[in-house]
DNA sequence: GACTTGGCTTCCACTGAGTGGAAGGATTGA
DNA sequence: TCAATCCTTCCACTCAGTGGAAGCCAAGTC
């Protein structure tokens, strides 16, 4: 632990995580030696700590030689706060929100300076969506990411305005305007974008907040283009928000 | 280390593991001296190991004390193929589902002897339900379940035949009844319950399969009574059932 | 304000669990 | 047949992991 230059992680515990993240949406499903590449590990050792995931069912192996993420992982995960309590409190808001707009619904919470898609509705043919349940995407460039930036800590807000990476052609990327653009959604309650995160697609987000409380959460909708159904979307939304707010538990936060 | 408490664990993997299996849907939250107890290891080794995986991201330690599922071990098990597949192409049919039938719409597997819940979808107030996404429960009470097993192997239905539990007072618990109830879903491409799993609702559900392939999974509504809406109801599913397995991927299985 | 209780954190000498290079298999493909 | 990949097993060495014990700290309790 003292500050030598050079020692990686060398317990075994840190091993067997590493394994673990080696995993991700690009790589869903390794043979033994990408797994042992990735995670940094010589393949006997890597083979040992594999066997060990899989006896216990964190990993399976596929008929094709394959590792891929396990049931239990997956029982695991659903047992973790990000959803459990908003994700299903909000369920059927969203169910209400889709049958009411016919757009792609989103939930989503803000994790460190990014936005984390919570939950997400589709229908079956739909504007081109980037976003899926566990993804990540810049705040900036998202109605979602622009409600909950808008009401983050300063020192996030900071970060991400040194951040503004162009993503379209129509991405904010002036922090003045961006600035300007979060006064508004707090002074109006909503957020909008046109085509800053994927072209062909607009959005419109409002804050969820515990009644009184801080916002926890946001709940966004895309669309080809809003136009002018906006006031009837922000409607709905906020019907929706309000309805989600009300229903969480005061303590809930994160 | 020698045999003091029944058989430890002895590698440092199957001690992590021990660590995360500690938790279930009954104990989302737990004190380190809970966690170490449950995972049955002595505390000094239960916060040695609890605090790399906080550091890893894999457990997060609340303002209380109390440790919790992490995002990234969230993250992890949305990777898993159980629902990555399955439950993104059946979305959208299972909102066409609810929109047209109001009911609470199930999507599940089998998951050895019993069905496994991968997606729900419910309204606000419903019907008692007490299955929601990861849940387990047997397949001879429910409708899911019965079409599972309806598609199951012989060893499956075998051992289900010998472990047929009565849960409500209307459960089938004789093998008869139910061999021949199967033998029905098969000819008639759907089963249902009545207050078989708990009382005061109903179910209905059929198969979902890669078209000439095998029931890979199992598409179901949860009602207060079916009465003569049952056409209705099997129409509905059927057609959202044929959809997702027209959409499946063809290799796509357990 | 002394005492108890329960949970958390740190310490450290000992030792066996973990290591990983190397060699041997199993496939696949040319 | 040979070569390239990837997987599995082996084993002597050694350092990471161990866990009992002692000390902390906060919240009760009398």
């Amino acid at each position: 632990m003292a500050g030598n230059s050079g020692r990686p992680g060398v317990s075994v515990a840190s091993r067997v995580l590493a394994l673990l993240g080696a995993f991700d949406t690009d790589h869903r499903a390794m043979t033994l030696t990408e797994l042992a590449n990735r995670a940094g590990l010589p393949l006997a050792t890597a083979y040992r700590l594999v066997g060990e995931l899989v006896d216990w069912g964190a990993l399976v192996r596929r008929a094709s030689g394959e590792y891929v993420v396990g049931r239990k992982l997956w029982d695991l995960g659903l047992l973790a706060p990000v959803q459990s309590g908003l994700r299903q409190i909000a369920s059927p808001f969203l169910h209400d929100l889709y049958a009411a707009t016919l757009a792609t619904v989103h939930l989503a919470v803000r994790d460190g300076t990014s936005v984390l898609y919570v939950d997400r509705l589709a229908g079956h043919v739909s504007v081109p969506v980037v976003s899926d349940v566990g993804t990540r995407l810049p705040m900036h460039a998202t109605g979602v990411g622009k409600v909950l930036l808008a009401h983050a800590p300063e020192d996030v807000r900071a970060w991400v305005f040194t951040n503004l990476t162009r993503i379209t052609p129509y991405t904010v990327t002036q922090p003045g305007r961006l600035r300007s653009e979060l006064r508004r959604v707090r002074r109006d309650g909503f957020a909008q974008t046109s085509e800053e995160m994927s072209l062909g697609a607009s959005s419109v987000a409002v804050p969820i907040a515990v009644p009184g409380g801080p916002v926890v959460a946001a709940l966004g909708i895309v669309v080809p283009s809003i136009g002018r159904d906006r006031p009837r979307l922000v409607a709905a939304l906020q019907v929706a928000a309000q309805g989600i707010g009300r229903s969480l538990p005061l303590g809930e936060s994160r």
